[in-house]
DNA sequence: AGCTAATAACTGACTGGTCAGTAATATTTT
DNA sequence: AAAATATTACTGACCAGTCAGTTATTAGCT
């Protein structure tokens, strides 16, 4: 049944929310289906466009991804260093914060997918890898780091090996949402995200804490 | 330069060694690339074998990437699943031993890879899925289960939340597997499985420890 | 205000390449 | 010679990326 009535246009020309709306529908896909699998022709077909439009708009795949990226994560990495340079109480509630956040913003969004897209295409696409890791790892990791430091200068946490301990902190919260991604609709009841963070937080106090006692 | 030479075959028969090759072979390619991406001709030559030969022991890629399953996994977790029935000593070293068998003869072995491959596909592929979440993930979580309440029940461990403990003792070892698989090309050393093994078992004494002191 | 280029946005059929699985054929073994 | 094992060449399906052509919008002209 085609629409033939010419006052209402096949189409329309919407050079400005057509990137975003993109993004969007390609964030959905891949998550679906992973980088390899993701059809361009679905990303399109979920932005209610054409797949010779996409590359208007995005010179190929990749770049594709790499925006999804850029807006569904980074914001987020913006905000957790804001949160730690303006920080003035204790180095443990910083840390509680930072994983609350991941646990709520990142974990509960269609986000939570990228992780896994990034680990299942490493090695096919070394490009993506490796922008990932400068962008979003580094970054994360040394603002964990920096927690840590503020932490055992503070006199709150005892003297740890930053680089494991940052491993240890961050291990959780990633396998949280690989599983999400991966086994959730095996699984009867979905895991329960706020008992592991409750658990984690715990133990990063006994683990954190130094011999004379816990921190605040 | 073809032989020609007749005293000299070309190929041979060799029914019973095959299977083995053929699995070898698959567990480093699908290593290297993925399921979807692996090609069963790479996988072939990776053996010494023409693709066509492949299908006289495997009926399709999905049963091979069982086989391989199989082969690399399995094994390994009836080893585990004796040493915690015939453990005598204190839970602690249990979990220990567990835990540095992971790390040694998982992760630095090709079948390491395996974890990246499942989360991979989980969503392409849910039947891997389902067969990996019933052979292996429900008895490695089981078998460590199994430990906290052996601990718990002798005195040694205080009580905690099992399934979530499980998790966070699962999930540096798996992240360990993931990050060789994807980052390790990317950064220049090679990430210090040791010193994360370390603080891992430091972090879970001090978390499962009972409150009037450490398990021996 | 209405008509008419000119341009920007968009479409969808097509190309070139890839690869799992199959069929036809060849070689080895008994 | 027959059976078992293996190879090679092929088929059909899939999809990223391209491009010639179409449609909506804008700007210029009257």
């Amino acid at each position: 049944m085609p629409e033939n009535d010419p006052a209402v246009p096949r189409w329309r020309r919407r050079k400005e929310a057509r990137p975003r709306e993109i993004v969007d529908a390609a964030l959905t896909v891949f998550g679906e289906r992973g980088f390899a699998a993701a059809r361009l022709e679905d990303v399109a077909a979920q932005a209610g466009v054409s797949k010779g439009t996409l590359y208007l708009y995005f010179p190929n795949k990749e770049e594709l991804f790499k925006a999804v990226v850029r807006e569904a994560i980074l914001p987020n990495l913006d905000m957790a260093e804001r949160l730690l340079a303006g920080a003035q109480g204790p180095s443990f509630a910083v840390l509680e914060t930072l994983l609350t956040l991941f646990a709520t913003r990142i974990l509960k969004s269609r986000a939570g997918a990228i992780p896994k897209l990034i680990i299942a295409e490493a090695g096919n696409f070394p490009d993506l890898a490796r922008f990932y890791y400068d962008e979003v790892i580094r970054r994360a990791f040394a603002l964990l780091a920096a927690v840590l430091e503020r932490g055992m200068a503070r006199g709150e946490f005892r003297p740890v090996d930053v680089d494991s301990t940052v491993r240890l902190i961050v291990a959780p919260m990633l396998m949280s949402a690989l599983w999400r991604s991966s086994f959730e609709a095996l699984e009867g009841r979905p895991p329960d995200v706020a008992a592991l963070l409750a658990a984690h937080l715990d133990a990063l106090r006994r683990t954190l804490a130094p011999e004379g006692g816990p921190p605040s």
